[in-house]
RNA sequence: CGGGGUGUAGCGCAGCUUGGUAGCGCGGCUGGUUUGGGACCAGUAGGUCGUAGGUUCGAAUCCUAUCACCCCGACCA
């Protein structure tokens, strides 16, 4: 990729609009944009971050046997009133009506529309377990949509749903989840824990959140000395106990602000049940199957990513999700055929051996360029001008430590530009 | 929804108290000098001052209504 075909919006000015590290970070460095509160337009820079994560998160799903689908995100209002929530859920379900005068809404979840899709075609035991995840656009009308994509109106999520003829089986699955969820926090490279949580909304029986630790999260989450905890509305029922300082002075665990970026819930019958959802088991007779679902907010997991790797020039990319993991600066090379030429063969020789790079032609000095990326913040950066050339040789720059080298052309099949 | 605040050029802001037809910085464009960390000089484009109404000879400025956005709270995965 070169940037002469990847726009680069970075701006200087901070935004007036946004309190938030990761916020104003995404907007300086040309990820997102805003369209109204609570509702972002992706530029291509931050379109890439997103998809490094989605793909993480469809690789260790695919693992443990979980199919990608896709729901429409518009459902109609007959789906939630034979599961109740039509008129349990909040105004956060924004409701409105088609031409036909026929009620909707837009998806703020989708366990009804997979229950749904699930039990059309769902007859027997053997059929079972069967997992399914989406990743997809989800609405929820905030009372107030704040801190950017972290806490937006539209939001990328992914959800995965299972269905079981027992309990039993809902528990390997649900742990396999939370293996799962392990492996996906761990490559994205976040500091993260896992929590017993409520269930909330949702229903069920037994349920666990994923936190991403950072002082700007939302939520209160109290933890022990090897990381294990609760989150504090757990927590208070749990000790029977509403203030919260009492239950640390109790248990000595420690109260961390954490965001919110996975939970997973045990459902057991509640929508299955709602909604009639029934396979012939080994008896012959007919059993209500057991239903398990995984979210994971995937675009907010871009903003707590930032707001745990950053510094006073900009983000630092985890390598994991890094928009690039190279990119190529070169120096004056509009006016100087022989820089020109030998940053081309530095690209194509990145390209050949399929490195994620991204080379910045601008016509800038660089300084700029160098800015440019220190904001973005990838992760490497190789510098080619009349030295270099001159040499056949390349400085390196690393974002996070800021160190600069010479290095020889060989080093381009060094093991941190690799996937 | 309650409280607080902000809407003026692409972005960040000043001007408003004390009405007289809009300005600064950054960015953009053109030309030139530069060029290993945001360079300089000269020129240039760009705004019905959120919207609607009112007061006035005259409104960015005063009054009324309305909309949008931000922050705190309640609430929420």
């Amino acid at each position: 990729m070169k940037t002469s075909d990847f726009p680069i919006f970075t701006v200087k000015n901070e935004p007036s609009d946004s309190e938030v590290t990761s916020h104003k970070l995404m907007i300086k460095s040309g990820m997102i944009r805003k369209v109204s509160s609570g509702q972002y337009n992706w530029l291509p820079l931050g379109y890439r971050v997103l998809e490094k994560i989605k793909n993480i998160i469809r690789e260790e799903l695919n693992s443990i046997g979980c199919r990608e689908i896709l729901m429409p995100i518009v459902q109609p209002s007959e789906l939630w009133r034979e599961s109740g929530r039509w008129d349990k859920y909040g105004p956060e379900l924004l409701r409105f009506k088609d031409r036909h005068d026929r009620e909707f809404c837009f998806g703020p979840t989708f366990e009804e529309v997979v229950t749904d899709l699930i039990r059309q075609d769902l007859s027997s035991y053997k059929q079972l377990p069967i997992n399914v995840f989406q990743i997809s656009t989800k609405f929820r009308d905030e009372i107030r949509p704040r801190f950017g994509v972290m806490r937006a109106r539209e939001f990328i999520m992914k959800d995965a749903y299972s269905f079981h003829t027992d309990s039993k089986s809902l528990d390997d699955t649900y742990n396999k989840y939370k293996n799962a969820y392990n492996e996906i926090f761990k490559r994205l490279m976040l500091d993260f824990t896992m929590v017993d949580a409520d269930s909330g909304n949702i229903g069920g029986s037994e349920s666990h959140e994923f936190h991403v630790i950072a002082d700007t999260g939302e939520d209160e989450i109290l933890l022990d000395e090897s990381l294990n905890g609760m989150n504090t509305e757990i927590a208070i029922k749990k000790f029977n106990e509403t203030d919260v300082k009492k239950i640390i002075e109790k248990t000595g665990m420690k109260l961390k602000k954490g965001i919110e970026v996975g939970h997973i819930f045990k459902l057991g019958k509640k929508y299955s049940e709602a909604m009639n959802v029934r396979v012939s088991d080994k008896d012959s007779k007919l059993k209500t199957v057991h239903m398990g679902c995984y979210g994971i907010g995937v675009s907010r997991i871009v903003a707590a990513a930032i707001e745990q790797n950053y510094d006073e020039k900009g983000i630092v990319w985890t390598d994991s999700i890094s928009p690039f993991k190279v990119v190529l600066i070169d120096i004056d090379s509009q006016k100087n055929e022989d820089i020109k030429n030998y940053s081309e063969k530095i690209y194509s020789n990145l390209i050949s051996k399929n490195i994620d790079v991204i080379y910045d032609d601008r016509d800038l000095n660089l300084g700029k360029k160098l800015t440019d990326w220190e904001l973005i913040g990838v992760p490497n950066m190789l510098i080619v001008g009349n030295k270099e050339t001159e040499k056949e040789k390349l400085t390196y720059k690393n974002r996070a430590t800021d160190e600069k080298e010479e290095v020889p052309l060989n080093f381009l099949d060094d093991k941190r530009f690799k996937n």
